[in-house]
DNA sequence: TGTTAGCACTCACCCGGATAGAGTGCTAAT
DNA sequence: ATTAGCACTCTATCCGGGTGAGTGCTAACA
C-alpha cells in the first residue's frame, strides 16, 4: 500500500486538527473539515490504511486518532508551510535591552516562552578555542592579587588570589610580563609542565605565587567547559493536559532543573532533517528519556566564526511546528543581524 | 478555657502524627500514639476543646483533625527540640568544592534540597555600601578597551568598551590615574556632575571616552543592585499530595521561575520569632501570595560585616520544622566557619 | 471499482446508588 | 473525670447501567 495525494491530506487534516485541540480526531471531523467532500465512511477506510502504515494511532478501540512519532515526522518533514513571522518586534525587544549576551540569551529565552508558549532553553555560547588572550595581574590590596584573564573571545574571567604579604610594583610587573608573554595564544593543553617550569625559573623568589596564579588561570579557562544553559517557561507545560501526570511533571521539572541533562540536546550535531540549523526531535527520538513524550525543536545560533550556541523550544507533541520553526527561523535571522552589527 | 498540660501534649502528638504522615489524625491514634493512656473517648473531648481554641482544624464533619497555622505556631514557637544534625558531612561537602563564593551557594541550594526534600532557594550576598576600591583600564586589542571595576567586598565587574581607535599608553596610564584618584572610595550616589566635569576637564581630547567608561561603570556597579537567587528542589513540592493540585502547582512553580517574587521573602527584616536570625512563615504569613499553603523557614548568612544573604527553605506547612530548623542552625555554623577561614 | 449509507458493536465516560469505614458527638455508666 | 458504647455523619470506593462518539463491516450504488 501507498500513500497517495488523499491519504497525505486527510494524514495532514488529522495532524492539524489534533494539534490545535489535543483531543482523537474521528472522521467525521475530518469529513467536515477537508475539502475532499468525502463521506465519513470513506476517510474512515483511508484512516484504517493510515493506521496500518503507522502514521495514526488509536489510543483505544473506539476512539478518534492521534498522529504516531512516524505521522509527526512526516508531517514535519514534507508538510510544513512556513507561518507569517509573529514576532516581528523580537528585534527591537532584544537590542534595546541587552548590552551583554548572557542577558540578551536570558531574553532571549524568556520571550520565545511566553511567545510561544512552551519551554525554552538557550545555551550559553561555546568557545571551541581557548586560547588565552591577555593576563593582567593587579594587587587590590595588601591580602587579595586579582587576576583578570581574557580568553579569545573576548570572554573575560576573575579571579582573587590570596597573598601573604604585598608585593612590590616592579615584581608585579615583571610577572604581568613573564604571563604575558609565556602563555599568550596558548591554548588549556598546551601550558605544560615544560613551560610552567621555565616560569618558574623567570619568577625567582616567587615560583610558588606563580604556581597559585597558574592555578587560578587553569581553573578560569576550564571553567567555561561546562555549558551553562538558561530556560524560561517550564511551567508552560503545565498546559498541555498530556502531560499533566505527576509521573511525567515531576521528571520533566526535574530534567529542567538538572542543567546536565539539557545539555544532551544541546551537543548533537545537526543531523537529519536540518534546514538552516533547525532541528526537529519528536518523541522518543528526543536523546533526554524524560522528554519522550515531547517534542524539541532547537536551532544553532552563532555569535561569530566557530562560537555557537543552542536554543530550544521543549512542548507537547502536538505542538505548533510550524509556528516553532518559523520563530526560530526568523530569531536566527534577528541574532545574525544583532551579533553583526556588534562585531 | 485554657490549655494545660495535657491539651499541649494531645496538640503537640497531633501535630507531630500529622507532620509524617499529611493525613488527618484521628482521636484513636492519639489515645495509641502517646503515653497519656486516655482512651480515645476522652481525647475526643480535648479534641473538641483544642479546636474551639483555634488550633486544629476538621477538614469535614467525621474526619480526624489537623493542625491550624494558629496551632503550628504554637508549635514552632514552644515545642521544638532540637533534632540531632543529620548534615555533620556538609562542611567538608563545602569546603571542597567551593572556591567561588557563587558556586558554593549555588551547592548550599543543591545539598539543602536533597537533604530536606524541600524546596530551597539562597539568594548571593547583598553589599549594603557600593563604593569603588579600584578600577583598571586596559587595551585588549585595538577596537576594545576593558575595564576592570572592583567594588568593596571584592567584587569584581567587567566591561568591555568598544573604542574606534587605538589609544597611546601614555594617555590609558593617565586615565587609569585620574580614574582611581577622583573615584576611588565613591559610591554611585557621590558620582555626581561636579565629579564627571573635572575628569573630563582633566582628560582633554578623550573626554568622550570618559563619559563612555563612567556608562559602563555605572552599569556595573547597578547590576549587583538587583538581588540574584538560585534555587533547588522545586520539584520537590511536588513530592506532597496536599499540594497536588495543578492550580497551586502552576503557581508556584512559576513564582519559582519569576525570581522577582522570591526577593520578597528575602528582604523581610528579621522579625517575630528570631531566634539565631531563623524565621518561620506558616501558611498565610508568608509575604508570598502564591506560597500561603506552603510555609517557609529562611535564615540569614553573613559572609562579613554588613554583607548578607538569606536562606530559605519552601515546604508544605506539615514540614519538619524541627530537622529544618534544625539543618538551618547548623548550616549557619558551618558557613560562619568557612566565612571567616576565608577572609 | 471507488464511494457511500446503514447498522451493530466497542469502549471510555458520566451518573446515581449502595456500601464500607473512619471518626465524631453524645449519653450513660463507672 | 474518665470511659464504653452507640448512633450518626461524611467521604471514598465500587458497581452497573446509560450515553455517545467512533469504529468496522457489509451491502447497495454510481
Amino acid at each position: 500500500m501507498q500513500l497517495d495525494e488523499r491519504k497525505l491530506k486527510i494524514l495532514q487534516a488529522i495532524i492539524r486538527n489534533y494539534l490545535e485541540t489535543g483531543e482523537p480526531v474521528g472522521s467525521r471531523t475530518i469529513s467536515k473539515y477537508t475539502d475532499l467532500n468525502l463521506s465519513s465512511a470513506t476517510i474512515r477506510n483511508e484512516m484504517a490504511d493510515l493506521e496500518e502504515l503507522g502514521y495514526i494511532i488509536q489510543p483505544h478501540t473506539s476512539a478518534g486518532r492521534i498522529p504516531s512519532d512516524k505521522g509527526y515526522r512526516l508531517y514535519v518533514d514534507t508538510m510544513l508551510e512556513d507561518k507569517v513571522n509573529e514576532v516581528e518586534n523580537m528585534k527591537e525587544l532584544l537590542i534595546e535591552k541587552a548590552d551583554k549576551i548572557d542577558l540578551l540569551l536570558k531574553q532571549v529565552a524568556k520571550l520565545l516562552a511566553v511567545n510561544t508558549n512552551y519551554a525554552t532553553l538557550v545555551t550559553k555560547p561555546q568557545y571551541r578555542s581557548k586560547r588565552v588572550k591577555f593576563i593582567q595581574l593587579t594587587e587590590v590590596d595588601s591580602d587579595h592579587l586579582l587576576a583578570v584573564i581574557v580568553i579569545e573571545g573576548n570572554i573575560v574571567k576573575n579571579k582573587m588570589i590570596d597573598i601573604v604579604e604585598s608585593i612590590d610594583k616592579e615584581i608585579l610587573l615583571k610577572l604581568n610580563i613573564v604571563f604575558n608573554t609565556f602563555l599568550q595564544g596558548l591554548d588549556l593543553t598546551e601550558i605544560n609542565m615544560a613551560v610552567i617550569q621555565k616560569m618558574k625559573e623567570q619568577a625567582g623568589n616567587y615560583s610558588n605565587l606563580v604556581s597559585n596564579i597558574l592555578d587560578a588561570i587553569a581553573q578560569a579557562i576550564s571553567e567555561e567547559e561546562e555549558v551553562e544553559v538558561y530556560t524560561s517557561g517550564a511551567t508552560n507545560i503545565l498546559k498541555y493536559p498530556e502531560l499533566n501526570d505527576m509521573k511525567k511533571i515531576t521528571e520533566l521539572m526535574g530534567t529542567f532543573e538538572e542543567q546536565k541533562q539539557l545539555t544532551e540536546l544541546v551537543n548533537r550535531k545537526a543531523e537529519g532533517s536540518d534546514a538552516g540549523g533547525i532541528q526537529v526531535y519528536i518523541g522518543s527520538e528526543t536523546p533526554v528519556e524524560a522528554m519522550k513524550d515531547c517534542s524539541v525543536v532547537t536551532a544553532t545560533y552563532e555569535i561569530e566564526e566557530g562560537v555557537y550556541g543552542k536554543i530550544g523550544i521543549i512542548g507537547p507533541k502536538r505542538m505548533d511546528y510550524e509556528k516553532v520553526v518559523g520563530i526560530l527561523h526568523t530569531l536566527m535571522v534577528q541574532l545574525d543581524d544583532i551579533f553583526k552589527k556588534k562585531t
